[in-house]
DNA sequence: TTATTTAATTAAACACTGGTCAATAAAAGG
DNA sequence: CCTTTTATTGACCAGTGTTTAATTAAATAA
């Protein structure tokens, strides 16, 4: 019965998910437990139940900034110098290009049914998709109604949650996703 | 260690697949395990690995025939008395209201990414999209690409694959379902 | 300094999961 | 009646998420 370490490297939440997210961004949410997180610190199972309620709120810590830096990726392309056109066809890619690049986070913040993780992920998916809707509506010359914003975004969760299931890199996709946008925007007139 | 049972009820692949059905419908294939199952028809967990190789096959026995179902749908549509232009209209909003009355086998069919389940369900997604490709393009008035005809998909997949994951019913989201759907339409011009 | 409290860690345990397998007995065939 | 096939069982394996009593290092109080 050995108990606690010594003082020299006490485990905190930090060094878990340092540890969680590797092994999260490799296999995904429901490919990794908890043992294999501790084992890779060194540290009995047990302890990350100290630091984490559970396994759902240990990882969706892990994915909590990734809604921010969605909204980011949409910011960085709102203030590029381009035309409204451009602007709006580059946003749709953008969503596109984050979730391919994201595809482990993007499975626990849109994908993921589980009763657990549904419990922690609930703001994050509707203040991303407003933000992404306002977006649209700004740089859409036409009127835009909500309606058509929401299609917007579940034609190109189509596209991702597609091939979020398959190992396409978005580079191998790039084309596909550029003619989807394209299709998607045609709607819009 | 009481061996097997009398003649008078031999387990069969049958009774196991309606006994797993129900369970599977109700609550999808990650929450039903093997010992449900069994449990549900009163016989050990062991037995039904006589009679199916693994849980993925159990399952996917109860969905094969939904690949056909689809199919089947898709054609009632077509031999209706209409129009190309409303038929279409009513192919795309059959492969909703399909994936939201059928959510669990949806799920096995187009969303589950278990490497188990996708070695069954290899040849039937490509199928049905194979078939509703065609559809559409016999359907269509104007010139119709592959490249749309795979948005067209995409879209709707997105559709669905966002309303499996709560408790909407198709009634309760008909409306949106209908817009989505002209969304779509919109960009075949 | 010593005693006490608090915080962090551990191992064991619980109730599950999918899956395998030797033992067994009922049924079928000769 | 004997043998072979077939179907069923339950023990077992390795793994999961989660809880908890015991333990001890560190911080604080006396």
């Amino acid at each position: 019965m050995s108990p606690r370490k010594a003082v020299k490297q006490e485990l905190t939440k930090e060094m878990i998910m340092v540890a969680a997210r590797e092994l999260f961004l490799k296999k995904g949410y429901q490919q990794v437990s908890i043992r294999q997180v501790a084992s890779e610190l060194g540290y009995s199972h047990g302890s990350i139940y100290y630091h984490f309620k559970n396994k759902a709120e240990l990882f969706y810590a892990i994915i909590e900034s990734d809604f921010k830096l969605l909204d980011q990726w949409l910011d960085d392309v709102m203030n590029q110098k381009m035309d409204n056109q451009g602007k709006l066809k580059e946003v749709l890619l953008a969503y596109i290009r984050f979730g391919m690049t994201h595809k482990s986070q993007y499975e626990m913040m849109f994908l993921l049914s589980d009763d657990e993780v549904k419990n922690y992920v609930n703001k994050g998916p509707n203040e991303s998709y407003e933000k992404f809707a306002k977006a649209i509506i700004l740089l859409s010359n036409k009127k835009i109604s909500i309606q058509q914003t929401w299609s917007i975004f579940l034609s190109l969760h189509g596209f991702v949650s597609h091939y979020c299931r398959c190992d396409d890199t978005f580079v191998e996709v790039g084309n596909l996703a550029e003619s989807h946008v394209n299709f998607i925007l045609k709607s819009l007139g």
